[in-house]
DNA sequence: TCTAATTAGGATAACAATAGTCCTATTTTC
DNA sequence: GAAAATAGGACTATTGTTATCCTAATTAGA
């Protein structure tokens, strides 16, 4: 229900790959095939990335994209809101008020649960899906710990 | 792409038409048209709250539902979670690992994630959802101005 | 005991969203 | 000019959500 797509999942892998490699171009293929992924899907997300600026591409032999930016300060919500607006826990957050909107006394509480949960997406950064710092290895480990994560 | 379901969103104006009128059973019918709810699928949700435990039933003439338990233990989460499984953000999170989980480097930081989403869901309460206390109204306003909602 | 109101739940249809593919155009380096 | 790359429209397949329909079981009360 709460279930990232696939496309927003693409997106975040190519972005951690991207973060890895800062510097060359890297292909849409190469990202693919590196990590498994289906070129013409994650082309998508790729391109959708690239419309809001969160990666800048080259064309044509020996093109493709990097990173715009540093890790931590491309938020979660940048790349799910690159690849798909919806973020809205409840139709009246995002779309025009539904039609029980008027006498609705779930329309308020909806909207402080919707901060909450945007929060945690603007506050998780591409940097903490870095591969494993050192600092990033505490911090994942202290977690876990503390959230019974296995 | 967070959509709460209509089932999920359903079972929550059920809850807190159910917290209001706590005393005699309520009827699924009248919380339909109190509510202007379609009877037949809000009793989709009533019964999966019901097989869950966070309400009771009565069959027959003067039957209906009743809250189990006050609305300041019930959390959002064990209403999502009554009405439909899947919260995991990510397939790995819930099914069994997806093909790419041996060599993934999203999934530690995604399950990081889940738990901060998690969290905002399992502490927040039906009593959170009342329909204006003090208390609650004042949480409402002063958490409102803090993130900028009208 | 019969009736009416109610919950329980299976089956299924209608609709919407997601996931994935295919094809063509454009750009750029060599 | 050829090859490799991005850009993006169009389309299909699959899945998930939403909603309805129908029937059975239960229960209070006349
Ligand atoms: S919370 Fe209320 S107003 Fe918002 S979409 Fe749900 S029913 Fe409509
Ligand atoms: S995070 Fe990795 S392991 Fe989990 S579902 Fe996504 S690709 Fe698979």
């Amino acid at each position: 229900m709460f279930r990232l797509s696939k496309k927003t999942e693409y997106a975040i892998l190519a972005m951690q790959y991207l973060a890895e490699k800062s510097g060359e171009p890297v292909s849409a293929k190469e990202i693919a095939t590196s990590l498994g992924l289906s070129f013409e899907f994650l082309s998508k997300s790729l391109q959708s990335l690239m419309k809001s600026g969160l990666v800048s591409s080259q064309q044509g032999i020996k093109g493709g994209y990097h990173l715009v930016g540093t890790p931590d300060m491309i938020s979660v919500m940048d790349i799910i809101q690159a690849v798909s607006e919806n973020v809205g826990i409840v139709e009246c957050m995002t779309e025009s008020d539904c039609s029980r909107s008027g006498s609705c006394n779930l329309k308020d509480p909806m909207s402080i649960l919707q901060s909450k949960v945007n929060e945690v997406f603007t506050q998780t950064f591409l940097a903490d899906f870095a591969n494993e710092t050192e600092s990033n290895q505490f911090f994942n480990k202290d977690f876990k710990i503390l959230n019974g994560i296995n």
